[in-house]
DNA sequence: CTGCTCTTTCCTGTTT
DNA sequence: TAAACAGGAAAGAGCA
């Protein structure tokens, strides 16, 4: 039986789902190579569902998820310990019973994707592609990332916002993600709250976010991989909790100020 | 110069 | 298989 998932059931729901991001979106930089580059490769003819891996059924489910703005922890992710070939047997009710009402849209993404590859993901599901880029709002400027290039000043970043106060923003880097996060709309795809009360938030373009921080300081080399290092770092001083099971997802921990919504 | 914190860099091995 | 994750080790940056 398709549903039949091997995972552990026993966990909290919160902590054990086991939800995949998309690799391949850590490997680009603009908003066309996101949604072009990332969906060619999962949906291109080569790769039809039927051919999916479990890991890529995984990368599908959370792709669709961020594309319908359906927070992750609300779909038991064992349920889709499947493979490509399993996953097209499943039936509408089968969908439903494995994830409730988003079962319906995993089901019509999946249905539209078997028929006619990627008709129903248009690029302007993604945050990035419709947010105009204004160059006022230079925060940590990503236009150039984002190929904006006429709006972008080498000399602005990082600036200080305003002349009367001092940078408030920290310049470490588990404060540089925090402000990424509270600053969304001048930042967009790069990093999402998983769980904005619980301080659970996940890297949507880790490279890009990397090349950001190496911005910051001055490192042109900056990569994810050592940024995570960093990141890892924090978890013997709470400033960061683990999640497990989870890439790309990390919690904001005790000694992390500043991310909550009450203390803005 | 010293000591300290916070990374950064590199690496080997493991997991997904 | 590629991308992440885990940490050890050591070097570097910046500051008091």
């Amino acid at each position: 039986m398709v549903l039949q998932a091997s995972g552990v059931m026993s966990i909290p729901a919160t902590v054990s789902v086991n939800n995949q991001p998309p690799a391949s979106w850590t490997t680009h930089y603009n908003c066309s190579d996101v949604t072009s580059g990332y969906m060619s490769r999962l949906w291109s003819q080569d790769l039809h569902p039927q051919n999916w891996t479990k890991y890529q059924v995984w990368e599908w489910l959370q792709q669709t998820l961020d594309m319908h703005q359906i927070d992750a922890t609300s779909i038991p992710f064992q349920n889709f310990d499947l493979d490509g070939r399993q996953l097209c047997n499943m039936s509408f009710q089968d969908f439903t019973r494995a994830a409730g009402s988003v079962g319906s849209i995993l089901f019509q993404s999946l249905t539209d994707l078997k028929w006619n590859g990627i008709t129903s993901i248009s690029s302007a599901d993604f945050p990035c592609s419709i947010l105009p880029f204004k160059e006022e709002s230079n925060f940590y400027n990503t236009s150039e990332l984002f190929d904006f290039k006429s709006s972008f000043q080498p000399n602005t970043i990082l600036s200080s916002p305003a002349p009367s106060s001092p940078d408030p923003r920290g310049t470490h880097l588990w404060e540089f993600i925090r402000d990424i996060l509270l600053n969304p709309e001048r930042n967009p795809g790069l990093i999402k709250w998983e769980d904005r009360s619980e301080g659970v938030f996940r890297f949507l373009k880790s490279e890009a976010v990397a090349q950001l921080w190496g911005k910051k300081k001055n490192n042109s080399s900056m990569t994810y991989e050592k940024l995570s290092r960093a990141m890892r770092y924090y978890y013997k001083r709470e400033i960061l909790e683990r999640v497990d099971g989870r890439r790309l997802v990390y919690k904001f921990g005790r000694n992390a100020r500043g991310w909550r919504e009450s203390e803005k």
